[in-house]
DNA sequence: ATAGGTTTTTCTATCATGTAGTTGTAACGA
DNA sequence: TCGTTACAACTACATGATAGAAAAACCTAT
């Protein structure tokens, strides 16, 4: 069976697409990550998540329009569908509810 | 390097065995799992888990005294080291400080 | 004391996710 | 048209997730 499940960093980046709302591409991920975690990883970590992110319906892409300071390829841009972020708000919900549980501070 | 990452169930675990404070194993994990989180696992997949956990000192483990109703081998029980619960509050500060970011409701 | 049955852990094997090195491709300016 | 720049895609391996089956330990009754 394909897998559906959310992995970790899978989610980490969700997110940031979320955030980065509609300029979301490899690089701006990146620095993204960098700047909020702290975490260092390279271009191609994050691209082997988006792909996978798009096949389970998380996430939909599409070439963006040419423009821009120097050379460079044409970025491809993503985008948060429906069902990412249903999959985020459920991560965030079930794991709310567990905190509530936790005794202690 | 040795991992020192927590997983996405590793961490949904780790909250469990905190929720349990102290009665902890095996099954009452796996109840606790199924019960708020509507997931089905197996017991093996649980102490895969715990097993990797302990090995980056996320939890620490004793063999529990005797003392039940029937039969049955003695549980081996679970609980949160300092070092797990920092990853537990980092993980959720980082995903907090993203949620702030995100546009939209 | 031993034979069954029960509860729980350990072993082993496979598939999914995380991670990065390397290679390929398109746009721009000289 | 050639090099440089800014990216994405390919490939390969390490780590995490998952479960089936086997073994261990404990209880009770014979």
């Amino acid at each position: 069976m394909k897998g559906t499940q959310l992995g970790e960093f899978e989610e980490l980046v969700l997110l940031v697409v979320g955030i980065l709302n509609g300029e979301a591409y490899g690089i701006s991920i990146l620095k993204d990550i960098e700047e909020h975690t702290g975490r260092k990883v390279t271009v191609s970590t994050i691209h082997t998540a988006l792909y996978r992110l798009e096949e389970k319906g998380f996430v939909e892409s599409f070439i963006g329009g040419a423009s821009k300071a120097r050379g460079g390829r044409s970025k491809r841009l993503y985008k948060v569908t429906a069902e990412g972020k249903a999959a985020l708000a459920t991560a965030r919900q079930i794991r709310d509810r567990l905190w509530d549980l936790m005794p202690g501070t």
